[in-house]
DNA sequence: TTGTATGCGTTATCAC
DNA sequence: GTGATAACGCATACAA
């Protein structure tokens, strides 16, 4: 038989109000009650039952993380700091793998409904979908996205890609490099773009060329980073002496399609990459890449839903990157 | 205003209790009102309380999944598994995260109970925990362990690192190799035995020495495979032409030390690893290394629990394996 | 085949 | 500062 509260607040003596009172850390309770509850709550090895928490006080005391990322180190990061938060809380963390598909169907509300959630946290490439966040609106789920820049009325927890995008370019720029290839993450990523802009408006700044010679696109997979490396190494005399791969992934593919073809790193050729995942560690050189700060931003993001279940909807955390120099960048080749 | 199963039975024009009946599939109920109540149910958008289930139905349709493991795509692979055999059943999975020391500790008990979920899946090393395990009991709560063989009295989804790691060391003498290093995980580890197990069947079936210098011990991580790589490859004219790593990370630590020491890969050594990671394909040459049915045993081990929820105790999932043999490996220098 | 009444374990509303 | 008691929304005996 599972002990209720009932059964505490007989041992402690006291009405079950009370013992409610003491759980929930409620004001008006004498001190020498207070201990008497705790006390045979810890004998009884109490824990309270969520259905009925739940059902009584209309809340679930659940959150849930909406994702659809194939970088397991990415989702890794953001749950750990969600369950961390959540847990500090009295919350749980739900997970809600959703495809973008799924995402844009039409029974998305009711999906979400179904969830009994409190609130939910959407992370890239999903917290873009106009459809799924309007969803989210309509059946009135609090949530918070994770994106690249605030977005619209959503509360936000958001790190500047662009800006950091921009900082890696310049680091680049500094080692004197001219010639940089640059490749770019699929289209329906809301980070490529932002990327893209900050890697053009620092060559713009420095007065370096972006010619659309120098631009690849992959998909954020090591094999597409492969492909756009051999492309963009296959020029000639006019090759890059610097890639930027907007991901480590594919980071890591442009290194692998340089090595191939003869190119020594970082003496011929630099590469830079983003997100800082493992791989970046365990190749070699190390990869340069931009380390997010994953953890706290998934951590920020419970918080916002369960210290503020109904966000006013206009303010947004950011938050910073480092860029994190390994081995695979260095001066350019005279 | 929520709608509730009230809202449902009145659109209809029947009873809460034939309202339950339809969502539950319970027989007896007439095809025509089955009809009327899935088309109110549609109408009105209506999404069970899940609290209120819980609370009346004495389950809370919820499966926790507790892990301890530094590898994102391990646990990504189970949490997927686990998530969609979930899905599939109306449970949904919590995240439940919990150090060696936590599990450990004598207050696991009541967290557990705090949990308040139907069962959970316990993933290694903490599988291996027998006072977790202990606590599980005692507390009555379901639940399920993934390891590496069968665990006395509780229900396991396992795959047999042993035989896994005798088919690679096989792989590895049908290749010439007889000098072949070992690089074993943290004793702590449970998988970590085992493999070593099936690595030294092999060889001593074949015949081969397994002298104490060609094995080396890390830790899972990246660098203690370099460290253990750097170890094993200095020891001069009777260096191991083939390493043997029990997990992908140090193999790529192996492979980096080796790379380093000026060894080429796999015409001066071969290299084997554990897992197949995403990075096994993402290092160069790739890596031959052991592939897991990991998403398949998060799911068993879901269905397990929400098919059985009592389970008898003495029954066990077995699952394979894949040699995945890339190029890492090749024949022995002569 | 369908409906009515009771209870699950909390929180919340009042009165004391 | 404390305690009865009514919801909360659903499942489930038990009736009809």
């Amino acid at each position: 038989m599972k002990t209720t509260i009932t059964d505490v607040a007989r041992q402690a003596g006291v009405s079950i109000k009370t013992v409610s009172r003491v759980l929930n850390d409620e004001p008006n309770v004498a001190e020498a009650t207070r201990a008497k509850v705790v006390k045979a709550a810890g004998e009884l090895q109490y824990a309270p039952n969520l259905a009925a928490r739940g059902l009584a006080g209309s809340r679930s005391y659940m959150l849930a993380l909406i994702y659809d990322n194939p970088n397991p180190s990415y989702i890794a990061g953001l749950q750990g700091g969600a369950v961390a938060a959540c847990r500090r809380k009295g919350y749980r963390l739900v997970l809600e793998p959703m495809t973008q598909a799924a995402a844009e169907a039409p029974d998305v509300a009711l999906t979400l409904r179904r969830l009994g959630v409190d609130g939910v946290i959407v992370s890239p490439p999903l917290s873009a979908s106009d459809s799924l966040l309007a969803a989210l609106a309509d059946v009135g789920l609090p949530h918070v996205a994770i994106a690249s820049s605030p977005i619209g009325s959503v509360p936000t927890v958001h790190m500047d890609d662009a800006e950091a995008a921009h900082r890696m370019t310049c680091h680049l720029i500094d080692h004197g490099h001219g010639a940089i290839g640059f490749v770019a993450g699929p289209d329906s990523h809301p980070a490529s773009s932002r990327r893209r802009e900050g890697f053009v408006r620092a060559m713009t700044e420095a007065g370096l060329a972006v010619p659309a010679v120098r631009m690849a696109q992959g998909d954020f997979t090591f094999d597409s980073g492969v492909r756009a490396g051999r492309t963009l190494l296959s020029q000639g005399g006019d090759r890059p002496t610097a890639i930027f791969a907007t991901n480590d992934d594919m980071a890591a593919g442009v290194m692998a399609a340089a090595t191939e073809a003869g190119f020594a790193i970082p003496d011929d050729l630099s590469v830079g990459g983003f997100d800082d995942t493992p791989i970046a560690r365990m190749i070699r050189p190390g990869l340069t890449t931009i380390a997010q700060p994953i953890r706290d931003m998934g951590a920020a993001a419970a918080m916002r839903l369960i210290a503020r279940p109904v966000g006013d909807g206009s303010d947004a955390d950011a938050f910073g990157f480092d860029l994190a120099v390994r081995g695979s960048t260095g001066p350019a080749p005279t």
